[in-house]
DNA sequence: CTCTTTCTGTAGTGATCGACACATAAATAG
DNA sequence: CTATTTATGTGTCGATCACTACAGAAAGAG
């Protein structure tokens, strides 16, 4: 059975095409695509620009990418897959749900200001504006990415009431709203200049009430 | 002394030029501009689209407002004029700091929703990206604007501090960081979607460590 | 070798970009 | 009235936009 198939080759290196071999590192042009995008925006990223910056003509890249918006789309999974252990590994292995967020907060005040790697100021799918008007299918997509930090927040919450450490009486969206909205703000003030000392002084603040937040609900009036 | 002057007219109100009189309302013309720039940003609006929001041609366009960047500029002074008040107006009237920056939080949460005027979602200055790269001059403009956010919530802070609101001990930079951070990252969410209650919710929750915060810095280590 | 396939560089597609020339229209100044 | 001044509408400027036709180059298949 596994020796019938003949034409095999079912690997994801597709064992090297027919014609002319691409003269250029695929991976490396969609870094720098990458990188170009996520510091200029889509709009105002040009495919000169790009072309430029990957070093390589625009026919080769329409023949390795398709568009403008597929590059793009490309360009968004090449920023997820490089930097997103920079901001979720630490929430991923933290044994509770407040040093999970703590942890969460505090890597991006790091990552987002450039000083874990060098990357851009900010982060790209909170200071993409693509989904403003005219790239729906775009538009979609960023906020869709944007939505999945509201769902691991969320289901961390519930992990935590599961496992009794937060009561049962927290309002877990609106909790992973507030997380949510902080790491987004702290996109705008990076890009604007903010310091990584500045950003984790503000992950320390959003963390100072915790206790005072799973607390429930009931000490918010009087 | 004030009769010598005979080309007079010194007024702010020209009194009337000398030729043909303008045929649009030069505010109402700016405020669609502003509207359009606020909803998709300066680069993905042309020229087209604003004199077809605007009612004129481009030459009218031209002759009032100058170029594209002199008139998003304008449209920045027009929307800080117009909207400033529906975020700040509580803020100035509080008696204490705590319900300053209280009715400044659940004010922007009605506001950047759309609630309280027919206006687009977010706030057009924490959401434009004309700071990225290429307009330099626009790019400052709207630094400054993010700034002036800090500076009136720092210096409200120092007056509740002087006041004896709060305790001296206060880090007065790094909690206007943080209500900055929380609005500015309302703005993101308010693109997105959020309703005016999830951005409430955001509010007390930002609000909830208050005291906490205020408390000085001697129990945040241990 | 030739044939086919795929990529690369040159050059250029129509469309749209921001901005403006020009003639005309509508006002005031004399 | 005429002269001057300013705004408007038509049409268009060169530049740039995203994108591609085309021919040559570089590989495997036969």
């Amino acid at each position: 059975m596994q020796k019938s198939d003949e034409m095999s080759n079912v690997d994801e290196t597709p064992a090297r095409s027919r014609g002319r071999p691409r003269a250029f590192d695929r991976e490396a042009a969609l870094a720098q695509a990458t990188r170009l995008f996520w510091i200029k925006g889509f709009e105002a990223t040009s495919i000169a620009d790009l072309t430029e910056a990957m070093g390589i003509g625009s026919p080769s890249l329409y023949a390795a990418f398709g568009s403008k918006e597929a590059l793009y789309a490309e360009a968004l999974r090449h920023y997820r897959d490089n930097n997103e252990a920079l901001v979720w590994a630490g929430f991923f292995s933290a044994g509770t749900a407040r040093e999970a967020v703590m942890s969460f907060l505090m890597d991006s005040a790091a990552a987002l200001t450039g000083c874990v790697a060098d990357i851009p100021r900010g982060c790209m799918v909170a200071l993409s504006s693509v989904g403003s008007e005219g790239h729906a299918e775009l538009g979609g997509l960023v906020r869709a990415a944007r939505a999945v930090t509201l769902d691991r927040l969320k289901a961390r919450l519930n992990q935590a009431i599961s496992a009794g450490e937060i009561p049962v009486s927290t309002d877990v969206h609106a909790l992973g709203r507030f997380v949510q909205t902080i790491q987004n703000g702290m996109s705008i003030l990076a890009r604007d200049g903010a310091t990584r000392g500045e950003l984790e002084a503000v992950a320390e603040l959003a963390m100072l009430g915790w206790d005072t937040r799973t607390g429930g609900a009931e000490r918010r009036r009087g």
